[in-house]
DNA sequence: CACCTATTTAGAATCATTATAAAGTAGGGT
DNA sequence: ACCCTACTTTATAATGATTCTAAATAGGTG
C-alpha cells in the first residue's frame, strides 16, 4: 500500500475511500482526464464497494489541493480534472468534446512580458481550441 | 442606432432588449469582462427598465454565437464573457478573482508543433493564474 | 392591417456542486 | 486493548447557475 505513506506525509488520514480513490485514478498505465461523473461511474466499475458521492468530491478538492490532481480550465458545465500533473496544456476538441493532453515539447516556450507588482504566476496553462 | 444594422445583418432581429445591452456593453470607453450576473445588475442601474434573466442569457449566446463576446475559459462557477473579442489572453489573480488582460504584444509568440488529424486550430486561449 | 415567425417572459425544471449534521473511524495516549 | 478526540464519511437537503417551457408580445413583410 504505497498510497498510505503518501496520504499521511499529506496530512490526509489513509481511509479506505481514499485508498480506492488512489487505486482508480494513479494505477493506471496513461493518465487521464474526467468528471466527477466519469470518476463515480468508473469507481462503481472497478469497485464492489460504494463510495459515497460527497466522499467522491472532497477526496478530490484534498487531492487537488495537494497537487495530485490538476483541474482544467474550460468552459463546461462540469469541472474537468486531469490526473497528469506534469507541466503540460491541451487540446478541446469542440466537436468531440473531449481533451488530449498536449506536452511541452509540443509548444514553443511561452514567455509572458507583462508584470503585475506585488503578483507572482503561479500557472500558465493554454487551451487550443480544435474545429473539422 | 447603429447596433439596427448589426444585428440585421447578423440575422438577428434588432429588438429593445438587444438594442438596450449593445448599449451596455459595446457603448463604454474600455471593454469588460463579466458574468451574467454582473451584466443583470449593470443593466438595473444603467437602464430604467427591465430586461428578463432568460433574455439576458438568450442574448449573450447569440452574441457569443455571433462573435461579439467571447467565453473566457476558467473554472468558476459561474461563465466569464468579454466584451474584447480581439486575440488576447489573460491573467487571473487567485486572491482578488479578477481577471486582467493581456494583450498580444504581452506574451510572445504561441507555436503548437503538434498536429491533430482532419482538425484545425480555432483558437488559442492562455491562462496566467496569479498568486501573491 | 394581417399574418407569420422570432423573441421575450415568468416560472418551473435541471443538474452540478456545496452544506449539514449525524454516525463512523483512525490513531495517539493511557 | 480501551478511550478520546478530531477527522471522515454519508445521506440528504440546500444552493445556485443555467436551461426549458409554453404562453404572450413584437418585428417585419405582403
Amino acid at each position: 500500500m504505497k498510497y498510505i505513506e503518501k496520504l499521511r506525509n499529506s496530512g490526509l488520514r489513509p481511509t479506505k475511500q481514499r485508498l480506492q480513490i488512489c487505486d482508480v485514478l494513479f494505477e493506471t498505465e496513461k493518465t487521464f482526464h474526467f468528471t466527477i461523473n466519469d470518476l463515480v461511474k468508473k469507481i462503481k466499475k472497478q469497485l464492489n464497494d460504494k463510495i459515497s458521492l460527497a466522499t467522491v468530491y472532497n477526496t478530490v478538492h484534498a487531492f487537488e489541493k495537494k497537487g495530485y490532481l490538476k483541474q482544467i480550465p474550460i468552459n463546461s458545465n462540469q469541472t474537468y480534472f486531469d490526473t497528469n500533473i506534469s507541466d503540460h496544456h491541451h487540446f478541446y476538441d469542440l466537436k468531440e468534446e473531449k481533451l488530449i493532453d498536449l506536452e511541452n515539447s509540443d509548444i514553443g516556450p511561452i514567455n509572458i512580458l507583462k508584470k503585475i507588482n506585488g503578483k507572482k504566476i503561479k500557472s500558465v496553462e493554454v487551451l487550443v481550441k480544435l474545429e473539422d
